[in-house]
DNA sequence: GAGTTTGAAACT
DNA sequence: CAGTTTCAAACTC
């Protein structure tokens, strides 16, 4: 890892020890935290072990890959940090969880080049606290791979925000690149740090920092050809999507004064190109998505604070790419934009919440030794599509515009979804449920569960996550980037990490109480990286969900009632940029920035967050500016889960109880990646023994 | 490139 | 909560 300064061509000393420091510093957040010992290098340097060396080897391809990626076009979106971390705040608020530790290093870091470039630390704290932006920390979290997990735990997660809106999906990767083994490991063991160290050190300018992002488009976008390297795989709408974003936005983050400054310079053109030349960019408006990556908008009159904005739903700012016009999610406006955030968020607190989530269990989920999945996703669409004459057939259909079926959850009409009819979703729950026996309540049910997961079940957040392989689900959707997941291993700081890394500052003190539920679901659950876009997943993390073998119906069922809660949970602590948390945690932040702490506490403060806790917190949250127009306490009830908007909470009281069938698969999904660290719950599953677990953890859900 | 269609998001 | 309007993407020509 050290030897990414050495190898950094672009990096100069100052930069490539601040990449050391960083790493450093997120070794610690590993470690425990402590700032700037020996202790930490050596540990650190032991963590860089555990990446089997291959971590130079990545270096050196990202290194190469950055270089080529300068040609290409970078998109330099920032995204939007919802949550997160801020270092001073990170530091009151989570100083211990590894999330906030890594946050917190990033800040320092961070700040370290602030100062540099002048800006003063109060600033740089004040705007990191708002910043909803995905930190990279998150996207590492997402992104770490199993080495991380195994063995430090580290799962970090952050709540990554953003979600994995079918926009930032979209773009998800390209996917005939074919990545070299070298890139694919980069992702895999190095996970974001190695990947961001080194788009660190390149980037020392906005331009190399675009280039840097693209670099991680391209890492993440690494074509899977589904062997196991092909980890990282970007699922649109999935988390894979998030993770790009994340990247991205990591590199803004940690530069992200500079970027101001720079933006001066380089921001001219761009603010005028998001204004003036709204076409002009339109380059192909038939793809919004640059080739690399991520869609861009033409938002004329929402001026891009509103959902229908790709970006703005995505949790990124506008960039160059976008024409639309009277922007203001750039970071310019980042208080603006936070402030419509909030404002959306308490009117439906899963509004950033991923799109795309997935059913615990499917069967197939298993990688198969090429990689690949056996079978197609269960991803699903966490509303579902309301299509009335496409019959999700085109991309006006989110469902399959994420390369996923419909689902119960889907009110279209003639339904002739290519990945997935909603008939046929339905008739497999059923069996599904039979099959379990436990679960079988009936497709009703379940349908409910869909929903209800879908908020809050970190399961059903699919967030890909680069460690596993992603290939194609059988589908082979077009885009197909599946979903892959991977189980964070959570190991304990995690949870404690998630419950406590803040996503906002709001939360902080939902988080306190989170935090404590937090372990408990963690311990319970599993988190599973949702990769997918990825953040969300990273939740999904939790996500780890272990592809039970189930499927996901059963969970639901079994667990209906439960792993509503924890998906509500998981949900609103994610909160839409959430990214993955390791962790359960990340579940949790996934969904919705906001407060899915508290959620955690679930069973404790579950009840009063529903009522009262979860919209005051959402209330106060709320931008004054926003006021206006929100009606904060509304914003909590969203929807049902089969009309856009979800509702978030409501299980969540059950989710002290905690062990949810589904969690618990996801959890033991988990340990299996982290031998380390043995199953909390006695539901975890080895991926081997995962039938085995299902069952007991049917038992206990049922028992529940 | 302009116009139409579509369905999500927002509003009432 | 349901119905309507607004919006921007997807699509067609």
């Amino acid at each position: 890892m050290f030897d990414l300064s050495s190898q950094g061509k672009e990096c100069k000393n100052l930069d490539a020890q601040k990449v050391v420091e960083d790493h450093e510093d997120r070794c610690d957040g590993f470690l425990q935290l402590l700032p700037g010992s020996l202790q930490r290098v050596q540990e650190y340097e032991d963590f860089a072990e555990n990446f089997e060396g291959v971590a130079e080897v990545t270096v050196d391809s990202m290194t190469n890959d950055l270089e080529a990626s300068e040609h290409q076009r970078g998109m330099s979106r920032r995204c939007l940090q919802f949550g997160d971390a801020q270092p001073e705040a990170t530091a009151n608020c989570s100083s211990s969880s590894l999330a906030n530790d890594m946050i917190t290093s990033r800040s320092v870091a961070t700040t370290s080049e602030t100062e540099g470039l002048g800006l003063s630390h109060v600033d740089l704290s004040v705007i990191s606290r708002k910043r909803q932006l995905v930190n990279l920390s998150q996207l590492a979290i997402n992104m770490i791979p199993q080495h991380y997990g195994e063995k430090s735990s580290l799962t970090v997660s952050k709540p990554s925000g953003i979600g994995l809106h079918l926009n930032s999906i979209v773009n998800a990767i390209p996917m005939g690149r074919g990545g070299t083994a070298s890139m694919k490991l980069a992702v895999d063991s190095m996970g974001i740090q190695g990947i961001k160290s080194a788009s660190v050190m390149s980037c020392q300018s906005m331009e190399n920092m675009q280039s840097c992002s693209d670099a991680f488009e391209k890492v993440l976008a690494a074509p899977q050809d589904g062997t196991l390297e092909a980890k990282a795989c970007v699922i649109p709408g999935s988390a894979a999507s998030e993770s790009l974003c994340t990247m991205e936005s990591i590199d803004c983050q940690t530069t992200l004064h500079r970027k101001r400054e720079l933006s001066s310079e380089h921001g001219d053109s761009n603010e005028m190109f998001n204004q003036q030349s709204p076409k002009k960019k339109r380059k192909k408006s038939s793809n919004s998505t640059d080739g690399e990556g991520c869609k861009r908008c033409n938002c004329k009159k929402t001026k891009c604070l509103k959902l229908y904005c790709d970006c703005f739903a995505a949790g990124i700012y506008c960039a160059d790419p976008c024409s639309c016009q009277g922007c203001f999610n750039r970071p310019e406006y980042e208080d603006t934009v936070l402030e419509t955030r909030q404002q959306i968020e308490s009117r439906n607190p899963l509004a950033f919440a991923p799109k795309i989530v997935q059913p615990v269990t499917e069967f197939p989920v298993t990688s198969r030794e090429d990689g690949n999945w056996k079978t197609p996703s269960s991803a699903r669409h966490k509303r579902g599509c309301n299509c009335k004459r496409s019959m999700c057939l085109k991309k006006y259909c989110e469902c399959y515009q994420a390369n996923v079926g419909c689902s119960i959850g889907c009110r279209c009409e003639g339904c002739k979804n290519v990945f997935g009819k909603k008939e046929d979703y339905c008739v497999t729950e059923e069996i599904v449920n039979r099959g379990g026996g436990e679960i079988s309540e009936s497709t009703v049910a379940a349908k409910k569960d869909f929903l209800n997961s879908d908020l809050c079940d970190p399961h059903y957040l699919t967030p890909l996550t680069p460690s596993f392989q992603c290939s194609d689900h059988g589908k082979n959707a077009p885009k197909s980037r599946l979903l892959s997941r991977r189980c964070l291993p959570s190991p304990e700081s995690d949870l404690t990490v998630l419950a406590k890394s803040p996503r906002s500052p709001r939360t902080s003190d939902s988080n306190d109480m989170l935090l404590e539920t937090s372990k408990e679901n963690l311990d319970v659950g599993s988190y599973c990286e949702g990769i997918n876009y990825n953040n969300a997943d990273v939740l999904g993390d939790g996500c780890h969900h272990t592809p039970l073998p189930n499927h996901p119906s059963i969970i639901l069922g079994s667990t209906s009632s439960k792993a509503r809660e924890l998906t509500s949970l998981s949900r609103f602590p994610l909160g839409p940029r959430s990214g993955c948390l390791s962790s359960g945690g990340s579940l949790r932040w996934r969904s919705s920035p906001i407060t899915p702490m508290s959620s955690l506490d679930g069973t404790k403060n579950l009840q009063g967050l529903d009522s009262d806790g979860l919209s005051d917190i959402l209330e106060d949250d709320t931008p004054e500016i926003l006021k206006d127009t929100s009606t904060p306490n509304k914003s909590v009830k969203t929807s049902s889960p089969n009309g856009k908007r979800v509702s978030p909470p409501h299980n969540l009281l059950q989710l002290g109880s905690s062990s949810s069938g589904p969690l618990r698969s996801g959890r033991k999904f988990i340990l299996k990646a982290v031998p380390s660290f043995p199953p909390l719950t006695p539901c975890i599953d080895l991926k081997g023994s995962s039938n085995q677990n299902r069952s007991s953890c049917q038992e206990n859900s049922s028992n529940d």
